[in-house]
DNA sequence: TTCTATTCGGACAAAAGTTATCCGAGTCAA
DNA sequence: TTGACTCGGATAACTTTTGTCCGAATAGAA
């Protein structure tokens, strides 16, 4: 049970494109962040087929979000770049075996589906909650803004 | 984002093994939801370790739970057999790179995964919540008594 | 208009984690 | 005492994830 380590770049790079307003190169991103560029050109493409992010090419190029900070959700986030599918994955063991129940009383998911269902909704329903612009709004009000100044000017550069 | 195959077969174990008063073999288990034998013991391996069934030795041994049923959560056995690690693990980008925020500004945790850490709470409590017996509760209510009876005594013989 | 430098995108290996299996140490019943 | 049967951990095969690479497409400069 590990979710893809890359939901974190992604996170960090939505953050920062919030940031800056002119579009902002993989290897940009990979730089500030000390990782491999190649992989996380990886991710930004999960979040351009998502549709969170758009991708200007040639020069000057990069990547710019698509909507506003708050209309991003954590959970778009790592949906795009974990994927939609429940950690749990009934196998219906339950029509297997020398005891099976036959298919025409399967029609109704049997109570452990339904329960790691919920507990799936639940985490899904929490990371909704929190929006990209809920992320920044914790980073201004911890950070000095002569940071923030600092790490702005880094990006355009 | 997989949760391990194993937790649903550990989960179905625990129910029959709940079923049944006497000790059931990982043989006579693994045949009853036809899976392989060897991998199932491994899975009934981690929930001894974990303290939730003990086994027998020798002849006419097998699995016992050790607790009544409605005292094992759902929680307690994804735990002992997928790891008690949060699907989240932060890997401290931000100590990393030009813009590295010194470790002393780090003594908490940031809003990524506060958040992060949070919906696992969630999705821990919503597994919390229910137990083994809630699970065969519903199995009674919807089984027939004779199936239920026949299941008895296959487990038995 | 042409050309070049720069960008992203998907195809291609390496590593890790999961799944599946085996045989030996220990134990209970006969 | 015997003997057969049990679990337990150590051992391979596979799948998923991670990481890397180079080519197609583009925007700007000449
Ligand atoms: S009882 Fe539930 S988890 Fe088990 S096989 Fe049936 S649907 Fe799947
Ligand atoms: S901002 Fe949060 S998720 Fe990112 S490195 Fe820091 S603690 Fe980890």
């Amino acid at each position: 049970m590990k979710m893809s380590g890359g939901v974190e770049w992604g996170l960090h790079c939505c953050v920062a494109l919030s940031g800056a307003g002119a579009p902002v190169t993989a290897a940009k991103l990979a730089e500030l962040h000390d990782v491999s560029q190649s992989y996380l050109a990886k991710q930004l493409q999960l979040l351009s087929r998502a549709g969170l992010v758009r991708s200007t090419l040639g020069q000057s190029g990069g990547y710019v979000l698509t909507r506003a900070a708050n209309e991003i959700t954590l959970l778009d986030v790592v949906e795009a770049i974990d994927g939609v599918q429940p950690a749990f994955r009934c196998t219906e063991v339950r029509q297997r075996g020398p005891l099976a129940v036959p298919a025409e009383r399967c029609d109704t998911p049997c109570p452990i589906a339904r329960a790691m269902d919920s507990a799936d909704r639940a985490w899904r329903e929490s990371l909704r909650a929190v929006t990209i612009a809920d992320l920044i709004a914790d980073v201004n009000r911890t950070t000095p803004p002569e940071i923030l100044a600092g790490a702005r000017e880094w990006l355009r550069a």
